[in-house]
DNA sequence: ACCAATGATTGACG
DNA sequence: CGTCAATCATTGGT
């Protein structure tokens, strides 16, 4: 109670500087002076114990204070000392008037009130956890760090309620203290309400800025926790193996132009069941580590091109078992029908691959050696896709690319990739 | 404990 | 505003 200690210093200066006030002017003139030193010396006395009771223990003052007020020369005393505070009082009581509220204060109030700290007991922080739920991206699957989360955010607020009540009691049980004080004191000397108040006034602004460094800290510790848990970045979730199926299949059947619309994307989203900002971010990533190093993603490349092919062709073979007539585009639109148009393009262009000399130079699993070999007979009985199989040329870099910034990139790559090995030139693997 | 993989963020750029 | 490139921070395998 370092600060209650301080509180008692800066009032008892309060006091002791009204009492060297009064002592200062009724010592000089007395009354007239013609009723002789002995008179004096008994104001003197009078005086200098009234000055020395804050000095002493409370039992030893309220002797003194017995013995004060049964002096004969009280009555008189305390109507000079009237007087002197009648005089003194209007500069005192115009010094220092009820201060606006504190901005900084209010900031805090509405922060502790937005966090669910402050304010009611379980519906604030509720309501506060999913306020910070919206904010972190609204995934859906990260209710166990929002229970953790919640969890602190009450521990945080049981700590500041209880610190905040203790300081409550505190405030109070030491203005009543400091009240009966003045009130015993208020026998001996003149107080005014006014002056009571004025001290109630100095102890709550004493205490309340106490109770703002409470606000503060209790502020910063659940700025602390909010980022340590809905930082997105600090409680990152590896995607479901299921979802990253997902989101590379469509990267590497679209490899020629591998950016998704804003639908596809949506779409990804929902069959992901991620956000579509997650989409884009993994696009991204992907795009750029692809790019960097087309060596290492060979191998998962040929995979999901062959996984990609399977499916259409097994579309396709069914279609075409269904009805000759088809048109050749028609099977694409049994995998993905919004993709349709460039998943034929890149479907081939991923056979391409997997025919020239790339396929030999990476290492592929037996399985998808098979897959692949299975896939060609199909593809090649399918009417609409031989001649494209038969003559490869019709699918150079440059005839695919319809996005010159990716395909200029990659596809030249790939080429030397095919002669040199994977990951041979792009081994940009520091990190 | 180390390290590669990976999701997210940030700043620059068109 | 979307993308790229670099980087951060965490996860998960060893």
């Amino acid at each position: 109670m370092d600060d209650q200690a301080r509180i008692m210093q800066s009032i008892g200066g309060v006091s002791l500087a009204g009492h060297s006030v009064q002592g200062g002017m009724a010592l000089p003139h007395g009354h007239d002076g013609t009723d002789g030193d002995g008179r004096k010396q008994d104001i003197g006395d009078i005086l200098h114990q009234i000055m020395t009771i804050t000095d002493q223990s409370l039992d030893e003052a309220q002797a003194k204070k017995h013995g004060l007020n049964c002096h004969r020369m009280k009555p008189a005393l305390f109507s000079v000392l009237c007087e002197i505070k009648e005089k003194t009082g209007l500069s005192i009581r115009g010094a220092q008037e009820e201060d606006p509220p504190d901005p900084q204060l209010m900031r805090l109030d509405n922060m502790l009130l937005a966090e669910g700290v402050a304010g009611p007991e379980k519906g604030g922080g509720s309501a506060a956890a999913a306020a910070a739920a919206a904010a972190s991206g609204g995934a859906a699957d990260n209710s166990i760090e929002h229970s953790d989360y919640r969890a602190k955010l009450t521990q945080i607020r049981q700590i500041y309620h209880t610190e905040l009540e203790k300081y409550e009691q505190a405030c109070n049980e030491f203005t009543t203290h400091v009240m009966n004080l003045l009130r015993e004191q208020s026998r001996t000397r003149p107080i005014s309400p006014k002056e009571i108040e004025r001290m109630v006034g100095i102890i709550h602004r004493k205490f309340s800025s106490i109770q703002m460094q409470l606000k503060q800290s209790t502020c910063e510790a659940v700025m602390i926790l909010r980022s340590r848990f809905l930082d997105a970045r600090r409680k990152r979730r590896n995607f479901s193996k299921q979802a990253t199926e997902i989101l590379n299949e469509y990267f590497y059947s679209h490899l020629s132009n591998p950016y998704p619309s804003e639908e596809a994307k949506e779409e990804l989203a929902k069959k992901c069941s991620i956000t579509v900002s997650q989409v884009s971010n993994w696009f991204g990533n992907k795009r750029i580590r692809y790019k960097k190093n087309i060596g290492k993603f060979q191998e998962e490349a040929n995979l999901y091109a062959a996984k990609t092919a399977v499916n259409a062709a097994h579309a396709a073979a069914a279609a075409v078992q269904n009805s000759q007539a088809n048109s050749p585009t028609t099977p694409n639109s049994g995998s993905s029908g919004c993709f349709s148009l460039t998943h034929s393009g890149d479907m081939f262009l991923s056979m391409q691959s997997l025919n020239g000399a790339s396929y030999q130079g990476a290492q592929v699993g037996a399985n998808v050696q098979a897959q692949v070999d299975t896939l060609r007979h199909v593809i090649s009985r399918t009417a609409g896709y031989n001649d494209a199989l038969g003559g490869n040329t019709m699918y150079s870099p440059r005839g695919i690319n319809t996005n010159g910034g990716w395909q200029d990139a990659t596809t030249p790559s790939s080429v030397i990739s095919a002669t040199e090995g994977p990951g041979s030139v792009h081994s940009d693997t520091s990190n």
